[in-house]
DNA sequence: TTGACACTGAAGCATTTACTTAACTATTGC
DNA sequence: GCAATAGTTAAGTAAATGCTTCAGTGTCAA
């Protein structure tokens, strides 16, 4: 369900945002109330919400209501997610560079 | 330069899109030119050329035109800078988790 | 040199996004 | 109870995005 390609692209979209990402790195440091992620942010407190809405769909974070105060945490699951789309990427990438690499060491040395 | 916030942006706003995490992916398994770039998604070539762009402004992928064909490639360099940024967050909150569990794990000791 | 090929660029258009304000609900502390 | 607090929801709007079509520009091959 992690690798589920619409979980993704809500996932990436969300990290596109600038202010979407400053929530993110505000919560990797520990968990907040809204306001307090939307204390830093030039933008009003229901502009925050809708990120955090989507921040939350996106599976990036995850937050729970207690009395009137909602505690928002990141899910690092869901970060690990994105960051092994971009990392398998990179290494098929890498491992052909050494392949090709290895094809012109060898084809030099019978030159 | 790498992790210039404004270049980090661009590669998350590059990566938002599916049809330009399409072209990545292709891309991954080895250098394209624009038209195979295009031919398995489903809009028009000029429409592929404008999410090359992008991706290229965000430094994702460099491209380099031989005659009437232009080459493209990934750039490893970039997704790595977008893969650090995700690492570090996540690695930051687990590290705190950690911290707490050995907390948690102590004052239990002591009662 | 002529026609096909591989793009490129501009203009236009529908949709989505990132906000705003304003009105509202549910908690909490006094 | 009543005011302040914390958040939610809806409606509206301006700008950005993801396309399209069409009219180019170079390049290559016969």
């Amino acid at each position: 369900m992690l690798h589920d390609p619409a979980q993704l692209d809500l996932m990436f979209q969300a990290l596109a945002d600038p202010a979407r990402r400053q929530m993110v790195d505000r919560l990797s440091r520990g968990p907040a109330s809204v306001s307090q992620l939307a204390e830093p942010l030039a933008m009003s407190l229901s502009a925050v919400v809708q990120h955090l809405n989507l921040l939350e769909a996106s599976g990036l974070v995850r937050t729970q209501k207690v009395g009137r105060v909602r505690t928002c945490q990141i899910e690092p699951k869901a970060l690990r997610a994105a960051e092994h789309w971009i990392n398998e990427r990179r290494l098929v990438w890498e491992r052909r560079l050494d392949r090709l690499g290895d094809f012109l060491a060898e084809t030099k040395d019978k030159s």
